[in-house]
DNA sequence: GCACTTCATGTTTTT
DNA sequence: CATGAAGTGC
């Protein structure tokens, strides 16, 4: 068995001389004690409790700088797993920085899934793969689970394969394999959740594949039973470092365990108040446990903030205080004490883009006394990505340069999907998903009916569908121009195929194939670069004509995408390589140079941080999301409270959380209340800015002793008073039924009050009604279909102000 | 077999 | 609303 060692840097060089040429480590200057701790502790198991812009990251890179220069480990021997490509590229320059020359051999620093690749290629066959297997990402298997759907006569409209697909995720997650499935999972999936499982894996292993999941569970599997492979890394990894780890699952867990079993020398580095993927499987217990699962363990807390001024970690620590069973940590700063949190309500979410964007262009200039910032500074949070659009929308018409982070993916789109397809048809014809996808793409006239017949072939035979429908076409199986096309294509496949091969030569006598035969023949160098095979392939096939040929808006842009795709082949040796590279790497980091406001998800800010932060759409149902509580009740409220934690701390010098009480949804006007994180946010830190246009204020009109609303929202204690948020959740009526010119006005104070008993209502599901009782916002209605029922306030509205 | 229509259906978060 | 899937007519 070879060793895992693949670009032994450090080659001849014994690990006392190297001890002995070590130097006084610089990169030892400046940190903090809790720092260094974490550090110089090389030996055993190590918990790292780092919070939100407490040097973490330059701790880890410190601590693998130290253990490269004290001699502990060569490069190749340190296996550092992280969670995103963009953090191990990040990781990997710093501990370059740090070294004062490019890391040459850290091969095993990566994200779990590329470190997963790598050694599975090498074990393949232990779990009955070829190790050239590829890599399905969610799309391909979704595909694949819906054949096995059809196949296995299951209505496909009540038991979507994506609810399959989720299913399976989560035993993979909790490293699952199908005979392994509890018994209480059985029911799932109308009782034949486990069965599809088994069927699933079993097609993956035909067709030399594996999914996302695979990848860990197999290695994990692989570990569990050869202790020999296990006990080679073990050996061969002496320090293991993992970064956030509270974003584990249990087969990333296994997988780390069963890997430091040995000499325990795992640093773990995370922080359990943000984790905020639980609804991929991550598990917080993995880091509370952390002291139980490795005795004798060193903790060592990261409390010192260099990020946020102190109203900002207030404010955060305020919210985060709400979840139970924390590890606890308190962070402090000796920061200048800086802006309070600002917060801001506006009528709709339209509204809330258009104050955003205001304030934007505003604060480059510097306003309210504040410092200018540069649009690169600013970034807007939001819980779901589509409340991205409104700010997409509203920033185009007013010219305002933004980025949108973490979008839809380069690598997702059709046109690229596509063209990948090709390319993994050509590289492996045996990858009948690829095959699917292109086989009428573009149109070739080949629709159901000859499908099912290449299908049929190729399963009689044996074979792919590649072959199979080489076949179809040889017994004359697929009649007129379908055939003469799908012919065409497959010789064109064959063709495509030989090259990226070269031509074949004959070698001598002594040839280096040791197999005793006199000559042999070999494959030459290619003889055109794998661009221009990539480029020939879309033009040969007819995939760039048939962008050209399309009229629709959006095809010049694929076109450019198309292009794009070829110039990131350069970078790569061969097409193999490039797909390699695809399926694991999903991020699409633009790096233009350009002043931009940026726009991302939450999570994709974690590990991200912006002088200025706004944070809209703090609603009740919103955020914290009303699906997320559904599902997980207390367990996803505190997994939400986690992610607005992350988001506050996200933000250096200014922080602006908002909320709209109206807000299209569905394409329907839904009326919410203030997310109840806005409550606990502490008062002192907060600062309430009266909302423009609504109350008929300007910015900072807050005149105090204005009108009565103004007071309310100004008392010290007002923002959060059941009388505002009432008047929250009742605007919404006044929305769908009046025109937009009316929001200036000023809304009747009557409207406070709220509804009256005996009131006529309408409710969306239940129709009319009469309210017979009141508690809070909870309303108890007479509905004249329905019945009696309990609702709340927001989802009902007066009957005579229904538009229709 | 394909293009066009209507209809329904759903919106977290992603390696 | 906006996208995707099924249905319909050529």
């Amino acid at each position: 068995m070879s060793s895992p060692d693949e670009n032994d840097a450090f080659e001849g060089a014994s690990l006392a001389a190297r001890a002995m040429a070590a130097r006084p480590a610089p990169y030892l200057d400046g940190l903090n004690p809790a720092q260094k701790e974490a550090v110089e502790r090389m030996d055993g198991p190590v918990l790292m409790l780092a919070g939100a812009g407490t040097g973490k990251t330059r701790a880890l890179t410190a601590r693998i700088v130290h253990l490269l220069n004290t001699g502990r480990a060569r490069p190749n021997e340190i296996l550092a797993v992280t969670f995103t490509n963009k953090a191990a590229r990040e990781m990997k320059e710093r501990v370059g920085g740090m070294l004062g020359h490019a890391v040459e051999g850290m091969p095993w620093l990566g994200t779990f899934h590329a470190i997963c690749v790598k050694l599975l290629r090498r074990h393949a066959e232990l779990v009955g793969l070829k190790s050239n297997f590829t890599i399905l990402d969610t799309d391909d298997q979704i595909r694949l689970l819906k054949q096995l759907i059809v196949a296995n006569n299951i209505d496909d409209k009540r038991w979507p394969a994506r609810m399959l697909a989720g299913l399976i995720d989560g035993w993979k997650n909790r490293a699952l394999t199908p005979d392994k499935v509890p018994a209480a999972d059985a029911s799932a999936y109308n009782n034949r959740g486990t069965e599809l499982y088994e069927q699933y894996q079993r097609r993956l292993k035909e067709l030399n594949a594996v999914d996302f999941g695979d990848l860990l569970l197999h290695m994990v599997v692989i570990f569990q039973t050869h202790e020999d492979v296990l006990e080679q890394y073990r050996r061969w990894f002496a320090y293991i470092l993992v970064d956030e780890y509270q974003d584990t699952n249990v087969a990333q867990y296994l997988w780390l365990r069963l890997l430091a079993g040995g000499h325990r020398n795992i640093c773990c580095v995370g922080d359990d108040d943000q984790s905020i993927y639980g609804w991929r499987g991550a598990e917080v217990g993995n880091i509370l446990r952390f002291e139980k699962d490795f005795p004798g363990a060193h903790v060592v807390r990261l409390e010192q903030n260099y990020r946020s001024t102190p109203h900002i970690l207030a404010a955060a620590s305020g919210v985060i205080a709400g979840n139970e069973g924390r590890l606890g940590k308190e962070l402090w700063t000796d920061a200048e004490e800086g802006e309070k949190i600002r917060l801001i309500g506006h009528w709709d979410g339209e509204e809330e883009a258009r104050w955003i964007g205001e304030e934007i262009e505003a604060m480059q200039g510097g306003t309210r006394g504040m410092r200018p910032f540069s649009l690169n500074d600013m970034a807007i949070l939001v819980r779901a990505s589509h409340q991205m659009r409104a700010f997409e929308d509203r920033f185009l018409t007013i010219g305002l340069p933004y980025r949108v982070i973490g979008g839809p993916r380069f690598y997702e789109r059709m046109e690229i999907r596509d063209a990948m397809a090709y390319f993994r048809v050509v590289v492996s014809p045996d990858d009948d998903l690829a095959f699917e996808r292109i086989v009428n793409t573009p149109k070739r006239g080949l629709g159901d009916k000859a499908q099912q017949t290449i299908q049929r072939t190729a399963r009689e035979n044996g074979v792919s569908l590649l072959e199979g429908a080489r076949l179809a076409v040889e017994q004359g199986l697929i009649k007129g121009k379908g055939g003469g096309l799908l012919r065409v294509l497959c010789n064109n496949v064959a063709r495509w195929g030989r090259m990226t091969r070269g031509p074949l030569v004959e070698v001598g006598g002594d040839s280096v194939i040791d197999d005793g035969a006199p000559a042999e023949m070999v494959y030459g160098p290619p003889e055109i670069s794998h661009m221009e095979l990539a480029e020939i392939i879309l033009d040969e096939s007819g995939y760039t004509a048939m962008w050209q040929n399309d009229k629709t808006p959006e095809a010049p842009g694929r076109l450019e995408n198309l292009k794009e795709l070829v110039k990131a082949l350069e970078s790569f040796e061969n097409l193999q390589g490039f797909l390699e590279h695809v399926s694991l790497i999903m991020d699409n980091d633009k790096n233009d140079a350009d002043d931009k406001v940026s726009i991302m998800t939450l999570h994709a800010a974690k590990g991200l941080e912006f002088p200025a932060v706004f944070l809209p759409g703090w609603e009740d149902g919103l955020f914290p999301s009303q699906r997320s509580m559904d599902e997980n009740g207390i367990k996803g409220l505190e997994e939400e409270r986690r992610l607005a934690y992350v988001g506050i701390t996200r933000a250096e010098e200014l922080c602006t959380i908002s909320f709209a009480g109206n807000r299209r949804v569905f394409g329907q006007w839904q009326s919410s209340m203030p997310s109840r994180f806005i409550d606990e946010l502490p008062d002192a830190h907060v600062e309430v800015l009266t909302p423009p246009g609504l109350y008929g204020g300007g910015y900072g009109a807050a005149t105090p002793g204005g009108s009565g609303i103004e007071d309310r929202a100004m008392k010290a204690d007002g923002y959060n008073s059941p009388g505002w948020k009432r008047l929250q959740a009742r605007s919404g009526q006044y929305g769908m039924s009046q025109p937009k010119e009316s929001r200036n006005t000023v809304i009747d104070l009557e409207a406070v009050s709220g509804f009256t008993m005996g009131e006529r209502v309408f409710h969306q599901k239940f129709g009319y009604g009469a309210i017979i009782g009141m508690e809070g916002d909870k309303l108890e209605i007479d509905f004249e279909k329905a019945g009696i029922k309990n609702v709340v306030a927001r989802f009902v509205s007066s009957s005579d102000d229904i538009p229709f």
